[in-house]
DNA sequence: AAATTTCTTTACATTTTCTTAACAACAATA
DNA sequence: TATTGTTGTTAAGAAAATGTAAAGAAATTT
């Protein structure tokens, strides 16, 4: 399965298609005929993808996408949009909304999964609710972690360290950085607890802990 | 300044009203009217985006995305292709090949600015900050060097002047200036100490180091 | 409320980096 | 050639930063 695709596309001939096409391309879907419902699904769900037909009755696609990229939990959702005319104001507008790519119609199918392609493989590290990466995986929803397929125990603020640095592997973060991160904005944590958590996340990762480097003066980083 | 964009456009008209259009929205461009040209520029510059147009005389546009998008030190390089027809054939190859999206002339200025503040917001997240200078590339973000694609260590004070040396190639900096750039504005730190990083930076820069001068009597620049 | 876990700070050992001073090398000038 | 001033380099101590254990504080669980 290379990926979950939720459709919101009123025009059932066009959800088939669209559908049909994206299951032959290894894609599973779900399909909604109205926003609604979509926003619904989006409460227990997350798609890697959404293809959002722009002229939706009741909730305009317009409102939907705002929502979308308003919410922190799915603003790294890529929507693609798919529309009946090429309305370029509107383009404009919801492109600055958010909006990651467009489909005129009609359009080939050749051109929706060559555009669904590159958009998932630009999205592909931001976002999903488990992080793999150099044999370290995260269960961001269990909040488990397993170091090449053995379940190690974090405690919180360890996860959230480990999350950021694989989230953004070989970036360096400062201390400041990092507690601002993890701990919130308004911590007067000093900077040497850090430190603390960074060894005893070393230790606890094994062997994969030296992969987290400390840069001298700078702060520290994880390099795969 | 927004950011850096090479145009690669062989009718002038459109390159034009392009460069007109992005220094009106607080970019600044660089025009080529050529590929080969513009890979030529490349080897020094990193603009932060490309406007392609696919109907290039000579190197076809289709083999200067494959070009750019197939190099380590220009594939996170976005690029906004510029086609006077949708040949959509032509759309799904490139999609796959790297492209980052699409403009159809005519176009708007709208839907121009739109697309281009798209792209790099998108790449802002994804792409990590280098620069890249006469074979000696920084990443930033990563606190890493390397030298013809070989890393080195660098601590943080000889990242800092090699940083403002590749930011300034030919620029002679005062030994003030180094301490004040590097440093800080409150130092007192002696003029002599410069020199001695400028030492063990050369050093570890191996050949390259012959590039950094001294310009006696001035003070030090970096000439590619 | 006791027990347990987790967090923060502190202290000290260790490591890395920085700065200075000394001297060598070099160039320009008288 | 001697003199002077500048730059290159090395080495050593100083300074700064990091690693980590331990202990009390804080939070959480039982």
């Amino acid at each position: 399965m290379r990926g979950n695709i939720l459709i919101v596309e009123d025009d059932s001939h066009i959800a088939d298609l669209i559908e049909f096409t994206l299951n032959n391309a290894g894609y599973s879907t779900v399909k909604f005929d109205n926003a609604n419902d979509a926003l619904i699904f989006l409460n227990t769900n997350k798609p890697d993808l959404i293809v959002l037909d722009l002229m939706l009755p009741g909730l305009q696609g317009e409102d939907f996408i705002r929502f979308v990229k308003g919410r922190e939990e799915f603003k790294n959702i890529p929507v693609l949009i798919v529309t009946a005319k090429s309305h370029e104001d509107l383009f404009a507008k919801l492109l600055n909304e958010g909006a990651d790519d467009f489909l005129v119609k009609p359009f080939s199918v050749k051109v929706l999964i060559a555009k669904i392609n590159a958009i998932l493989r630009r999205f592909n590290r931001a976002s999903s609710n488990r992080i793999v990466v150099d044999g370290i995986e995260m269960d961001l929803e269990g909040f488990e972690v397993y170091v090449d397929g053995v379940p190690i125990e974090l405690t919180k603020t360890e996860f959230g360290i480990l999350r950021m640095f694989l989230e953004n592997p070989n970036k360096v973060f400062t201390r400041e950085e990092i507690l601002f991160k993890v701990w919130g904005d308004d911590t007067d944590i000093g900077d040497r607890t850090v430190d603390v958590h960074v060894s005893k996340l070393r230790k606890k990762l094994m062997d994969k802990g030296k992969n987290i480097k400390s840069v001298p003066k700078v702060g520290y980083k994880f390099r795969p």
